[in-house]
DNA sequence: CGACGCTTTGAGGAGATTCAAGACACGTGG
DNA sequence: CCACGTGTCTTGAATCTCCTCAAAGCGTCG
């Protein structure tokens, strides 16, 4: 709310810390210059607050710059289903391209900042900035692969699973600069069990073998991983 | 292989039956005209042939004329996972674009017959022609969004995901003309049950269930769906 | 400090798996 | 056309993993 912060240099995509993860990843310089002028900066949300709701028009893309969020989806007997957690330089929006209404429901996990490409911008790039739409279809089927993956996970054990979520957020914070073996897990127990099909009860459980193991050290939600080789065999194996 | 039946009037998108679902859709007729000299036509692909193979390079995308196919991906550890059945007017090579190599293997269940949209071409719309190049973006992001319906099934009982897949199915072959109470599953219970989580012992056992109650007829292959209200009552509730 | 939500831990039970055996269907060759 | 063999499908029984329900512990925030 209070944005009296301003600082002298204003982030643009030119100079954001994220270009290697965000949009501008894989796009030319000119594009980039494009873009910077397209997108709306420093969106904030609260935690809990929605970044969008399901059922309501696509608002386009959106880009974490700070913060974490979660992807939700409801059924029709009201189940809901964590599609997705997000990480800073994580797009979201997706959901809503194909029907031009959202699918999902994306609420912050923690306070957010994002940057927001408006539905009626991204619908312009389809005749003007063929670079960045093709930027747009990559990162969709990004996400199509990184489903995929989360399909093969699910005939998996719950230490299976639990270990696969743990080296996937790792990988992605370490991507983003942050340490990979130790940080703080934004998320509930009940929220990662929905995420990966267990109840919070068996994530807890094996969360604790874990430690036992002396695979990671978890108080909390801070966790650190002891033994990342016999973890990833968890996963592996 | 014998080819011999050419017929005198040659289909092409333009005339394609299948121009409702495939990427013709949402298409105007300009676009449809430039598509239809981009597309390569009539590739075969007899049961148990691959159209692609996970780790190739980005074939392109392909759409399926006639028969069915199941998409495939391996993990690490060497298990299948079939993250999705293909039927005619269906698009597959998604699994190839964001990384340039397929991540997913695309066989065939029966005979098929499919356009080819090569990666060549898929390339040069980036520059020529954005409007088939949005097409892409969608249809990328409905399979994103079918994913998630995936996701959502996955807490699912068995019960539940055996109606749900039944219905899917029906609902596809509705789509394109076909008897939607009555037809063959090309897949086998060992398929459908990789598919849905579950092993091809309760696929059968469930089938049989609902048999039982009179909700559908199965003998092997074929099914009739005998109560699609309460079927879908199964899948809902 | 107290209240609330989140997390842990335990005991019992349900659903699905595993293993095993038999039935059935389909294609091949006699 | 039928016999045969192979692979698919069905059915059963025992087992196991994970869930459900319940209660207690911990942390956090007003």
């Amino acid at each position: 709310m209070t944005s009296a912060l301003a600082k002298t240099t204003e982030v643009t995509c030119e100079n954001c810390h994220l270009d290697k993860l965000c949009i501008p990843k894989g796009l030319n310089r000119a594009d980039i210059g494009e873009l910077k002028l397209l997108v709306n900066r420093n969106n904030i949300r609260q935690k809990g607050e929605a970044i969008y709701h399901a059922g309501s028009p696509f608002r386009g893309i959106m880009a974490l710059r700070s913060g974490t969020a979660k992807l939700l989806a409801i059924d029709g007997a009201g189940n809901q289903t964590i599609v997705d957690f997000l990480l800073p330089g994580e797009l979201l929006g997706f959901d809503g391209i194909a029907t031009q209404l959202h699918n999902c429901t994306a609420i912050a996990l923690e306070t957010v900042n994002f940057c927001h490409l408006s539905s009626q911008r991204v619908d312009e790039l389809t005749t003007h900035n063929p670079g960045i739409q093709q930027i747009l279809l990559q990162r969709s089927c990004e996400q199509f692969d990184d489903k995929v993956q989360k399909m093969l996970l699910s005939r998996r054990t719950a230490e299976a699973k639990v270990a696969a979520f743990i080296l996937h957020i790792s990988e992605r914070l370490k991507a983003r600069g942050y340490s990979e073996l130790e940080f703080r897990l934004s998320m509930s127990r009940e929220d990662i069990g929905n995420h990966l099909g267990i109840t919070h009860e068996t994530v807890s459980r094996v969360v604790h073998a874990f430690q036992s193991l002396e695979l990671i050290e978890i108080k909390a939600k801070q966790l650190k991983i002891r033994d990342k080789k016999k973890l990833f065999s968890v996963y592996e194996e």
